[in-house]
DNA sequence: CGCCAGGTAACCC
DNA sequence: GGGTTACATGGC
């Protein structure tokens, strides 16, 4: 499949205004990540993709310093004034350019097991490029499965729904909209898309998201509440998205496999209740379990990673991938 | 073949 | 309410 071509459109200066160290590396990219093909990363630079409602954005960025990110914005059809500053905001909060990390990193250094997290890994902030819509999506793509299956789903997704665009010498996917996808058939998602019985839930969380945009669902208090109203969004998929979308440091969403990693390094057991494992959390970081959770599985995976950073010469390779992968 | 995987809804008492 | 169980699929 041939990608489509953006172009160089802007290029945005972004400051990074929160208190405390900031790690370029560690920020954007996550050892833990599975590969979704909507973003790649060398040692140097990233490449993520971005949907804007009826714009498709590609952005690489780099690190001028510790306190400046660059990006250089590419674009397909008309880009307005406007979307300067929506892409400059989607970029701080995606990458929590704007947020405090002190208050974290004093509480985590009376933590014995947090010491060697802290100092692999210090100035790294929740990453997340995905709305509540495609965080959703990719929660639910998580449940009850190995990562291989997620990650055939997800290709499988977005080789259908989605878009493939090539900028800044590299292909990547991009996201379908909760409108594009409200079209699809339950029938379509089982049979081409191979989801299980989830084809039956992805469809309700298009709906949803078409008629809530993210604005809508500005008010905090209630939105786990009414994330779990939507079929398929359960506690799980409803904490990923309050700590991830809604970047809520103190929501960490637990399933099996963080579990037995946060036992382990929390209470020396190979496995926990997931309530002991909430209050003991609670009580080490008030305020920040989900950051600290962040940082104990991230430390997990920085020595084999599960997408690893890809050498700068190996980008044609991986274009090459994208651009023959199964229809 | 049976079990299980980075859960959830529906049913049971 | 809290404790089961089916749910699709693919890899081992």
């Amino acid at each position: 499949m041939k990608p489509r071509h953006l172009n160089h459109t802007d290029t945005l200066q972004l400051p990074v205004t929160g208190k405390g160290p900031f790690s370029f590396r560690h920020t954007l990219w996550k050892p833990s990540h599975f590969g979704t093909g909507l973003e790649v990363h060398t040692a140097t630079h990233s490449w993520r993709t971005f949907r804007l409602d009826h714009l498709v954005v590609g952005v690489r960025m780099s690190a001028e310093n510790d306190r400046l990110l660059v990006a250089d914005v590419f674009t397909d059809g008309h880009y307005e004034p406007e979307h300067r500053e929506r892409i400059a905001q989607r970029l701080i909060t995606s990458y929590g350019l704007d947020e405090d990390l002190d208050e974290f990193t004093e509480l985590a250094s009376q933590v014995p097991a947090m010491q060697e997290p802290l100092d692999t890994l210090a100035g790294m902030r929740q990453s997340c490029p995905e709305d509540h819509f495609e965080i959703a999506v990719i929660s639910l793509l998580l449940q009850n499965v190995t990562i291989s299956r997620t990650t055939q789903m997800t290709r499988n997704l977005l080789t259908h729904h989605g878009k493939l665009v090539h900028f800044a010498g590299v292909t990547l996917r991009a996201w379908f909209t909760a409108a594009e996808l409200a079209g699809v058939t339950p029938e379509t998602l089982k049979e081409q898309d191979r989801l299980g019985y989830r084809a039956r839930t992805l469809p309700h969380f298009a709906a949803f998201f078409r008629d809530h945009t993210t604005q809508d669902l500005a008010d905090e208090e209630t939105l786990v509440d009414r994330f779990q109203q939507i079929k398929g969004v359960g506690p799980y998929t409803a904490a990923v998205m309050a700590s991830h979308s809604s970047r809520n440091p103190s929501v960490v969403g637990l399933d099996v496999w963080n579990r037995k990693i946060l036992a382990r390094r929390l209470l020396g057991a190979e496995d926990a209740a997931p309530e002991d494992l909430q209050r003991h959390m609670k009580e080490l970081f008030p305020g920040h379990a989900g950051t600290a959770a962040l940082y104990l599985v991230e430390h997990e995976f920085i020595r084999s990673p599960v997408a690893p950073l890809l050498a700068a010469d190996a980008l044609d390779v991986w274009n090459q991938t994208l651009e023959t992968s199964a229809a």
